[in-house]
RNA sequence: GGGAGGUUAGCUCAGCGGUAGAGCACCUGCUUUACACGCAGGGGGUCGUGGGUUCGAAUCCCCCACCUCCCACCA
């Protein structure tokens, strides 16, 4: 206990009107933090059953984004849900080196300085960002506790550990071995901006405004000119062939013979190919193999040459020719023109709108040249993750997402997973000195194996969703098939990520999952969606519409922030925030604070009870626990559904309309009254109280920690935070249906006694006397029975059964007719014009009921009880159009 | 060219077979012994267009229109 006390919030042991996040959020952050609660458990340590997350592991160097803000309390709700539900719940936090965007940061710093990586070596260059890691990577702990993150951080990952690196290399070398790693020189995605390979997942086809041009290659031994079209007529230096369609009327001479590439007078031949589109251009291509993916497999098949005319940085190269070489790929673009203008062979220019491959991350146009690089072919692998989805062992929600999962893995090409850089995993391959490529876990293995320790290891690295594929067995342990963690967490249960790495990420996490640890990485993946502005539009630094999650913490407070973002993900939809929503979330904690504020000024000595015995409770108590104990069943079952948006309108509807509005309100009488009704009344209200603290804490961890604390009679030695106490269950026994409907009865009256008030424009306080002349029997005894509760809710003089004065105002509402007095019983213009309005209504209605009802298909086809509830709509219906006509006609 | 999603109250969105809901905004009253981050009451929608299925459609099916996003080597 006494560690406790020691870690308690220090506030006043008077509660402010207002509440305020900030006094009390970073207190329960550090007492979670300093009485270690979210530390898991392995299964040799405990035998509840596991649970487990994955975090997203956000840039090492980065900081937090409103995505990782929604994902992240998404993550803590489940995670803190199933801990409450006494799983052994681990939700693993960790970070991710991020190759490019570390490397290029670095890069900035040291341009800043005056120099460059190239200029400081590799040695050097990793020191500094090693050492620029070490300085970034508390942040994102830091902010992630913040907003109430209850990770396990004992168990916290970095994608280069050691650990995670022996996976890595592991995984690579054993991929390796058993040939779906290998090296060779094809086709890939060139970023001259970053210097290195990109995957094909890393290029962003933009729509270009572009131009077509048609060029005059001769015919060797003729006057002929073939004309080809082409939309990159810098490239034509690297031509090795022209290429037409092998049933092409026009060129079937020509198969076969030569052309003369102009500018540089090589010799091509012309071939045919079914890959030519006859309709397309002039119906003849030319082919450049290395800068070009289609020319490169036309080249394949022809065994024609390659040549490189582009360079690596993006100039052209001595191939190029004495005019060319040298110059930026654009730059050559208009020298070629002009010189092929000069010399009359450029026949034609077509504007020529075109998608062109841009760098995802530079945002250049990427160009496509032959490298020799590493490609991991994931073929089988991706039929393994295909089948997992399709089988449900992975289930994908929103299940949209199951076509494009299934489209994406059945075309999926190898992955080119080397990379230029020089932050990264470091590719376990070494060559001899007569260029012999040895594949090993390490120098010594390499050395081993090659009889000489005479080796260079290769200096590229891995893609960084090479490392951040073996995730979910790296961070539990493997390759360490004896790990207790993998035993105790592996597959883990959910995983929580935006829709924009499903392929990136999550694709490639099941390959490696099903690959390596033998199982589906993760049973169910929860996509979501991008959040934007209040607009409904992206955010992006130049539109200046960025919300950054840690400003709204402090503005609003982390539980407020939280709750939006679960409110508002719903399934398959964009996420628009509007900070006034979250103004609206920041008030509900308000309203909470204020509910337990007035409990517990008003409870006297009660104590929130063991155990509630339903036997002799009064009809408000019975009702608000019949829908406590409803709304805790729905929350759990939209919790499992993972619509996190429906468990927490319905938590904010039942703390808000159930129990403040009317229960509490109900309950006034009682706790302002006498010691014979208090104490029972006053522990039914500590009870839903306590429970529903319960009940919000996943959504809202440090309000229902605060206060959940400042309850009496909670036995913490027993259960330490509220974080750790049972989740709320359904508890069918205080169910009751019928008194719902009959507290709806009563409900009804009351508004309907308000309304008056309003439509009279009447005091406050104005003495009204209310008649229940008659209606349903069941309603109507309630409301009777109930009648010290309707008369204080609705502030009467007086309640009666019988006919009321001939003057007073009559209505039928949820089957009760009541007359109300009011001193000056005229109606004015606007209520009668209201009562007019009212009686069309119900016209309309009853004419709509009459007809389905008088429709034989209807009565005959539609299901007993929907007939029986027309009737009864329609009785009810006449019953009110009765009071409300002979109301209108007494006036 | 394929695929997915969207079109419901002024705004942002739920609902997805029995004639419409929320939050915010708006209007009208309120120092009511928890809360003005409050209380009470109220106005506001032919659920994108056109067909179809059904006793009955915002809700299922088809067409169209307009948005958004993925995927795709026609030079």
């Amino acid at each position: 206990m006494s560690s406790i006390d020691e870690s308690q919030p220090p506030g006043p042991a008077e509660m402010d009107k207002r509440f305020e996040p900030k006094q009390y959020e970073p207190a329960w952050q550090r007492f979670w933090r300093e009485h270690d609660l979210f530390r898991s458990q392995t299964r040799r340590e405990t035998d509840r059953p596991s649970f487990c997350i994955l975090i997203p592991p956000p840039n090492v160097t980065g900081r937090l984004h409103i995505g990782h803000a929604l994902q992240s309390s998404l993550q803590d709700l489940i995670v803190r849900w199933k801990r409450m539900q006494g799983y052994n719940a681990l939700w693993l936090p960790g970070t991710d080196h991020a190759g490019i965007g570390t490397q290029l940061m670095v890069e900035r710093q040291l341009a800043a300085e005056g120099t460059s990586r190239q200029e400081i070596g590799r040695e050097r260059f990793l020191e500094r960002t090693w050492a620029w890691k070490q300085q970034y990577h508390s942040n994102i702990r830091e902010q992630l506790e913040r907003l109430g993150a209850s990770c396990d951080w004992s168990r916290e990952r970095f994608t280069m550990d050691d650990g995670l690196s022996l996976a890595v290399r592991t995984a690579f070398v054993r991929l390796y071995r058993e040939g779906r790693i290998h090296r060779g020189e094809y086709m890939v995605n060139w970023s001259p901006g970053l210097q290195t390979a990109v995957s094909d997942l890393e290029v962003e086809s933009k729509s270009v405004r572009g131009k077509l041009y048609r060029i005059a290659y001769a015919v060797e031994g003729s006057d002929q000119k073939l004309v080809v079209a082409t939309t990159r007529p810098e490239t034509m230096l690297g031509d090795t062939a022209i290429a037409v369609h092998p049933a092409d009327p026009r060129y079937q001479a020509l198969i076969g013979r030569h052309a003369i590439l102009p500018l540089l007078g090589r010799r091509i031949p012309i071939v045919a190919d079914q890959a030519v589109d006859p309709e397309f251009g002039s119906g003849a291509v030319k082919v450049t193999p290395w800068h070009d993916p289609n020319d490169f497999e036309i080249a394949r098949r022809h065994g024609l040459p390659g040549l490189r005319v582009i360079g690596f940085d993006g100039r052209m190269t001595a191939e190029a020719g004495p005019s060319f070489g040298g110059l930026d790929r654009f730059a050559a673009r208009e020298r070629v023109l002009e010189a092929l203008r000069e010399l009359g062979l450029l026949v034609g220019v077509d504007d020529h709108v075109h998608n062109v491959g841009h760098s995802q991350r530079g945002g250049e146009p990427i160009e496509p040249m032959v490298s020799k690089q590493w490609f991991c072919d994931v073929g089988d692998m991706a039929r393994g993750a295909l089948a997992a989805v399709r089988d449900g062992r992975i289930e994908l929600q929103p299940d949209g997402w199951v076509k494009t999962w299934e489209h994406w893995l059945e075309s999926i090409r190898p992955w080119c997973i080397s990379r230029q850089l020089w932050w990264g995993h470091r590719i376990p391959a070494w060559y001899t000195p007569d260029g012999e490529c040895v594949v090993a876990l390490d120098f010594e293995e390499a050395a081993g194996l090659a009889g000489t320790r005479e080796l260079e290891q290769d200096s590229d690295v891995l893609d960084t969703w090479f490392s951040a594929a073996l995730w979910p067995i790296s961070t539990l342990g493997w390759p360490d098939e004896d790990s207790e963690d993998l035993a105790t967490f592996y597959p883990t249960d959910v995983l929580v990520t935006g829709f924009d790495i499903l392929f990136f990420w999550v694709a490639r996490m099941a390959m490696m999952g099903l690959h390596f640890g033998g199982d589906v990485p993760f049973r169910r993946v929860h996509l979501t969606g991008l959040v934007r502005d209040a607009r409904g539009e992206k955010m992006s630094k130049t539109k200046g519409n960025v919300l950054d999650p840690l400003e709204l913490v402090d503005e609003y407070g982390a539980d407020a922030v939280r709750f939006t973002l679960c409110a508002l993900d719903s399934p398959g939809r964009d996420i628009p925030l509007d900070p006034e929503r979250m103004a609206g979330y920041r008030a509900f904690g308000n309203k909470i604070w204020n509910a337990t504020r007035f409990a517990l000024s008003r409870i006297g000595d009660a104590r929130v009870p063991e155990h509630l015995d339903a036997v002799g409770l009064a009809a408000p108590e019975r009702w608000i626990l019949s829908r406590f104990s409803r709304t805790a069943g729905f929350v759990n079952d939209r919790f499992e559904a993972f619509r996190f948006d429906e468990a927490c309108q319905r938590l904010y509807h039942f703390f808000w309309g159930d129990l403040c509005d009317w229960y509490i309100e109900l309950a006034k009488p009682a706790l302002f009254g006498d010691e014979t009704s208090r104490p029972r009344v006053a522990e039914v209200l500590l009870w839903v109280l306590e429970r529903s603290l319960r009940l919000l804490h996943p959504v809202m961890p440090h309000l229902t920690e605060e206060l959940w604390h400042r309850l009496p009679g909670i036995d913490h030695s027993g259960v330490v935070a509220v974080a750790l106490a049972r989740y709320p269950e359904p508890e069918p026994k205080w169910e009751d249906e019928e008194l719902e409907q009959r507290f709806e009865a009563l409900q009804q009256v009351v508004s309907r006694v308000r309304t008056l008030r309003t439509e009279r424009g009447l005091e406050r306080r104005a003495r009204l006397g209310l008649w229940i002349e008659g209606g349903v029997e069941r309603e109507v005894a309630f409301v009777l029975e109930q009648g010290d509760l309707v008369r204080s809710l609705a502030l009467l003089e007086e309640l009666r059964q019988g006919a009321g004065p001939k003057d007073a105002v009559r209505d039928r509402v949820a089957g009760v007719e009541l007359a109300i007095e009011v001193e000056a019983a005229k109606l004015g213009e606007v209520e009668r014009e209201r009562l007019g309005k009212e009686l069309e209504r119900i016209a309309g209605e009853t004419r709509s009921v009459e007809a389905r009802l008088a429709n034989p298909q209807f009565v005959d086809r539609a299901p007993g009880e929907v007939v029986a509830g027309a009737r009864a709509r329609l009785a009810e219906l006449e019953q009110r159009r009765a009071v409300l006509a002979a109301q209108l006609a007494g006036h």
